[in-house]
DNA sequence: GTCTATAATTTGATAGAC
DNA sequence: GTCTATCAAATTATAGAC
């Protein structure tokens, strides 16, 4: 199920994705993707022959990397540890990038998207809601846990989305302890 | 210090505004708009002479409205009830525009955004902070009202993106029910 | 305030040679 | 896989008439 993609294929969606989570979906060009990696355009069109597919392959390849990243929600590790990886692969995301996540950006401008692009957009927020709820389901009942992991999501997002207005990162730490404190306390009820 | 604008001029803001929220600042052509309110894209020009200086009305306008409908944070009404004034801003807003806060989108897309765009919606949500830290500051100690306050306005702006972006906006009252949660209990600790 | 006309640039995409 | 060359369309912006 997992695509892989040449050397230089790679090399194009890494400054793609890049640029796409400053600025959106439109932001990228391919004459500025071609520059950027050494070729020209038309090469760039050899590799993803229209834009959605550029963007869905961004998108579905962020999402692998990051369910790498977290595996199993599932696992024997307690659900606080579990939340303290998640709250990890946003602190990187935003320190490494100096820009929201990739999904936010696009989510946001979900409703222009193309269609394909929104819909592995979709399936994303699906993923990181899913694995939340799976690691808090051992300590809460399902309705619940899905409840508090939709909004785990929600609130980093968003405070991705401060961090960058404000520039300011601390942003994100507040949210992520806010997000522990209120955790805590629904474990223990 | 509230600028006014000619009724053509706040025409062109209105269709702006709501494209900008859907696509993103570079989502929104002086053609488009000029078509869209029936003139020529010259006589846009005429109203804002650079794309820069429509970005930054809008968000201005943006600004004072939602001042206008929060009102002052330090009157004599109970916490909760502002609280919940502040909820309903982002409820009409995303059940009647279908799209992220305007200031979600492009706070996400700040690092290329013409700065004076990028100063005016830091400033929206340097107002959004100070006006729940104020709403919050009769019951809590002023740090903990800061800091619970850019934690509320982070879960609200992340929870229009997951709404808009899986097209559910149960995610912001779910949101919103966990907020409410947290700080009742933060106001009895 | 609005128009016509136009300049200068950038964009996504394709045909066809190597 | 990469190139040259090119197209059609869209973009911001300006000059100058009415």
């Amino acid at each position: 199920m997992k695509k892989t993609y040449s050397a230089k294929a790679n090399e194009i969606m890494d400054v793609a994705e890049a640029h796409m989570r400053k600025g959106g979906f439109d932001a990228v060009s391919f004459r500025d993707l071609a520059s950027a990696v050494g070729v020209k355009s038309a090469s760039v069109h050899y590799h993803f022959p229209q834009k959605p597919d550029l963007g869905q392959a961004i998108v579905s390849r962020y999402r692998s990397r990051i369910a790498e990243t977290l595996g199993d929600a599932a696992d024997s590790r307690a659900s606080i540890a579990k939340l303290k990886l998640l709250f990890s692969v946003y602190s990187t995301a935003l320190n490494s990038g100096d820009s929201v996540c990739l999904c936010c950006m696009l989510g946001a401008e979900s409703r222009y998207l193309p269609t394909d692009v929104a819909a592995e957009v979709s399936l994303f927020f699906g993923d990181m809601t899913d694995w939340t709820r799976g690691a808090l389901q051992a300590d809460l009942p399902k309705a619940r846990a899905a409840a508090l992991a939709a909004h785990i999501i929600s609130a980093l997002q968003g405070a991705m989305v401060l961090s960058v207005a404000l520039d300011d990162n601390s942003h994100l730490t507040n949210t992520q302890k806010m997000l522990l404190r209120f955790v805590k306390s629904e474990l223990e009820s």
